[in-house]
RNA sequence: GGCCCGUUCGUCUAGGGGUUAGGACGUAGCCCUCUCAAGGCUAAAACACGAGUUCAAUUCUCGUACGGGCUACCA
């Protein structure tokens, strides 16, 4: 239809081979060879050719590409949402082509037609995509069709400032990386709604769903990229720091029952899911999902960190037995007395074992914390975790007692 | 090469002719404390550079530098 209407032309000329690896090479080179030689723009030797022989050549089945034929004189000018009036004169814009000599039509032509044919009325995409919208809305006024409305978003930048790509930068880039990491969906969300964009009159950076498309307002696009900062180097910071701390903080505040079903989730990719947590032990399982996730970072930490509140088989951490164990012979009388103690409770809670952990220490004039520590290591195979006395709670009487008697094996 | 876009702490950002240039992450210190977190308090840390306009520029204008994007019979 173009071609017909003279808005387009036939172009003979035999297809170029380019390497992909080069093109932006070989674009400063030919660019600086037209501005040499002064051809423009306009010089390709078919764009004058009378529709009469581009037919003529067509049927007789020599191949060509279609082109756009841009005016000599004029500019185009469209006004962007975010990065505000875009002008470009004519002069900066090849004939670009529509359909490949193959007859397959080109990324440009395309968007434009689906856009039209799905009536979109407002385009928001990458600041990549900026320049090019001359372009396409030179396709669109060619066909005689309303552009739509257009937004350009900055990019997103690594940390050597260069655009982050999933070719060069690999697994931080890719969604599902922060899903198989333990990173919950809204959280990752929020971090990254607030790359290039921020809320007017806000100073709180967590937002829900519903909070942050309240606010969202194309006013509040930055115009300059930002930088996702991480190293490669350091495993800590195999993504932005900042991310890491956003999804620890959706970890210990969001409502529990929202928080469970992604660590059932969890607990069963990991093998440790149990019906019972749904029915007779839902309440200890949550109560302890709730205990310990003040101090977890991803989902993923409630399988590894978390394992010893749930099951038997856990690895001690050497440096904690080190730290809280080996270091004191006593601990050799004091553990089994201490689980003596504590099997002799009829009620067995947070406050019941305190009070017999404290008396035991007095009585044998040792700090509780040496104790405490020592119970810690026993009982989870860590140095850290929560108040031990929400921990024997939390595994329960015959387990703590069980695993305050084997620890004096690693004494 | 040409065209387009950008530049406030290390990073994400607020601000916008007169401010001690604010917050968040990270970092450091202190408090709390049975450990580690969390929390509270504190600290170090920024307006790329040069001209111009102005009583006054980080803010406005112009240049320079630097960074990014586009410029394909890629998407």
């Amino acid at each position: 239809r173009l071609v017909e209407a003279g808005k387009a032309y036939r172009d003979f000329t035999p297809k170029e081979q380019r390497a992909d690896a080069n093109v932006k090479q070989d674009i400063a080179e030919r660019a600086r060879h037209a501005s040499n030689e002064g051809t423009d723009q306009r010089s390709n030797p078919f764009r004058e050719l009378s529709l009469e022989e581009s037919n003529h050549r067509a049927s007789d089945g020599e191949p060509f590409a279609v082109r756009l034929k841009i005016a000599r004189e004029g500019r185009s000018s469209f006004e962007d949402a975010v990065y505000g009036l875009q002008e470009r004169d004519y002069s900066e814009i090849e004939d670009l082509v529509l359909l490949r000599s193959d007859s397959h039509p080109l990324y440009n032509l395309s968007v434009v037609c689906d856009d039209i044919e799905m009536r979109i009325t407002d385009v928001i995409r990458g600041q990549d995509h900026l320049t090019n919208t001359h372009k396409q809305i030179l396709i669109y006024e060619a066909l005689g069709a309303t552009a739509p409305r257009f937004a350009h978003l900055p990019l997103i930048l690594a940390p050597n400032k260069a655009k982050l790509s999933k070719r060069k930068h690999g697994e931080v880039v890719s969604l599902t990386t922060y899903r198989d990491r333990g990173f919950i969906p809204a959280a990752f969300r929020n971090f990254l709604a607030l790359l290039g964009w921020s809320p007017e009159a806000e100073e709180r950076e967590i937002m829900s769903l519903a909070e942050l498309t309240e606010k969202f307002t194309l006013a509040g696009i930055h115009r300059s990229p930002a930088v996702f900062n991480f190293s490669d180097a350091d495993p800590r910071q195999w993504t932005d720091q900042k991310a890491l701390w956003m999804n620890a903080e959706y970890i210990r505040t969001l409502p529990l029952e929202e928080l469970l079903p992604m660590v059932r989730a969890e607990f069963e990719r990991a093998g440790l899911w149990r019906a019972e947590y749904e029915t007779t032990e839902h309440e200890r399982f949550s109560k302890t999902i709730d205990l310990i996730r003040q101090r977890f970072h991803t989902l993923k930490d409630f399988s590894g960190q978390g394992r010893a509140y749930f099951a038997d088989d856990f690895e001690a951490d050497p440096a904690a037995v080190e730290k809280n164990l080996k270091k004191e012979p006593r601990l050799r009388e004091l553990l089994p007395a201490l689980a003596e103690r504590l099997e002799k409770l009829e009620t067995f809670d947070a406050a019941t074992s305190e009070a017999a952990l404290r008396a035991l220490a007095d009585e044998a004039g040792v700090k509780a914390g040496l104790l405490i520590n020592a119970s810690r290591t026993a009982l989870t195979g860590q140095a850290v975790g929560p108040s031990m006395f929400e921990v024997f709670d939390a595994i329960g009487q015959s387990r703590s007692v069980t695993r305050l008697r084997d620890a004096v094996r690693l004494i």
